[in-house]
DNA sequence: GTCGTTGCAAAGCGTTTGCAGCCTA
DNA sequence: TAGGCTGCAAACGCTTTGCAACGAC
């Protein structure tokens, strides 16, 4: 993507000023606020573009569709509400994966995915 | 399901015989085999079943398909080899998700996903 | 014989793509 | 003004569903 374009920005600010990691309709319909007639084409372009160019990332529940965050944030990971199926960060992360790695096998990235109820549906 | 069908027992014995968790169109090739014409919405819907009686499980890894596997094994995890994408069962988890959870929130249920190159790819 | 299950084809759904027109640089 | 980007609609791939025929019990 080489020209900045209202859509772009539109896209791009909805997910700066989010504390959690949105889905595709929840982006699409806040940017619609900023930037009438957006069309979802464009907001699949445009992510797909920004994860190319890692700026943001995208995360992925078993069983409901994909998020998408800002990165630049520091490694942390994910927690899914079973109930209002919000997603939530979760920061810290000194476990050891190494150890539970059969022999000759190379780890080169993990994710830990939580779920439960969040503090407001507990 | 009520009935015991060849179709319904091919598939089951793919997953019975396979070491690792399988996609759908590894077990409909390989249950073709046992049962020649069986056809993919079959597969589906005897997946389908067959996971709401807690036969089999299913697991996603981000950005690929569905992998099924019997349940019944003890706890373990995934590893997801970036080159070949075959998914391996990694056993082991002795970690405390718990102490890294927000206040108030409840853990019901973690996955761990792991990547990298299995010792074939390595 | 009953009716649950199958295979086929069509439908459904989320995502991607082709294209003409728009708008950034 | 050039050509990258958009919105629309059509295409796409994967999964589900409707239906007539089949076959397990």
């Amino acid at each position: 993507m080489e020209r900045k374009t209202v859509q772009r920005q539109a896209i791009f600010e909805v997910l700066k000023r989010s504390a959690r990691p949105l889905g595709i309709h929840d982006i699409l319909k806040a940017a619609q606020k900023d930037c009438a007639g957006l069309g979802i084409a464009t907001v699949y372009r445009n992510l797909k573009a920004m994860l190319e160019e890692d700026l943001i990332c995208a995360v992925e529940m078993p069983g409901s569709a994909v998020f998408y965050e800002l990165s630049g944030s520091k490694h942390h990971h994910h927690f899914s509400c079973v109930k209002c199926k919000r997603l939530f960060d979760i920061s810290g992360c000194r476990f050891n994966f190494e150890k539970i790695l059969p022999d000759g096998f190379q780890l080169n990235s993990h994710e830990i995915l939580l779920s439960g109820l969040c503090d407001r549906c507990a």
